[in-house]
DNA sequence: CTATATTCTGGACATAGTCAAGAATTGGCT
DNA sequence: AGCCAATTCTTGACTATGTCCAGAATATAG
């Protein structure tokens, strides 16, 4: 570490956290770092793979690291029908493609980064802040699955 | 009302639940109803509307005739992060619009009645059968509020 | 280093929904 | 109309996910 004083100013923790006005704590720093090395996981997920790597962690502790982080747009929550809340980093323009059957969720990008959906016919006075689309479906592995 | 057979044939309780192969139930008719006459209501709220019409149901069948009913596509249910599962009769191709503060729910038609974000740019192998789009942003009431 | 505000812990609690077994109802058949 | 088999409903326990609270621990500013 003689001459590294960050790699990726972005993406790293403890700036992350401070560019975004919230205090840098170790319990923290292991939430986010789970969120990036887990995309889509649930919040029990998260908390098992921060309780893996830094001892222990209360449940409390997670479910606010989660929220602030999302709140200040570190991270991304997505919340499908039929499961509990699950977070990412990715927080640029994508939507998710999800099975019905085995609940399975992929990416998808979003017309070349554009955000064609993001306007509504009519608003109804609303000021729109995000257009989240979800495209339900069944997977490969699934379709070949006799159904039941 | 000396002659009116069916008034809406498509919409018309037990029609409707034979058409989509289910038994017809006072329970069934009462929950679909209950769902017509509340868009967008929660399920404890179905649960109340029907109560107070027939008297007495159980949570379980509640639940049951409002899951059945939407794999048959007679309701269809909507999840938003933030509540419970909500139910609505509106089955064509329309979107939601909430606030991110009171949870007010409105729909909003898709462009015409169209289907433009039907296609995903890569479908991942997965066969799509519906695009939910939610838009997310804070309703005229919540605007003039200070936020806090 | 100290002060103060923020965050974390631990445990109770809340909400939304599921599971399972037996009772009641529906719809087809005679 | 009356009966039978299958479906649906009731009741009550249980699970999953998340929130609330008060006090202890920690981070950051000065």
């Amino acid at each position: 570490m003689t001459s590294t004083p960050r790699s990726t100013p972005d993406t790293d923790g403890p700036d992350a956290l401070r560019q975004a006005g919230l205090q840098v704590t170790a319990q923290r720093l292991a939430v986010h770092r789970a969120v990036q090395k887990n995309p889509h996981a649930l919040a029990e997920e998260i908390s098992d793979v921060v309780r893996a790597e830094i001892g222990s962690i209360s449940r409390q502790a997670v479910y606010d690291a989660l929220n602030v982080m999302s709140e200040k747009g570190l991270i991304r929550r997505i919340q499908p029908a039929g499961s509990g809340a699950r977070f990412e980093d990715r927080v640029d323009n994508h939507h998710h493609l999800i099975c019905r059957d085995c609940g399975s969720l992929v990416d998808v990008d979003c017309a070349k980064g554009k955000a064609p959906c993001l306007k509504a016919d009519n608003n109804h006075g609303y000021v729109i802040d995000e257009a989240e689309v979800v495209y339900w479906g069944t997977c490969p592995n699934c379709q070949t699955k006799p159904k039941k």
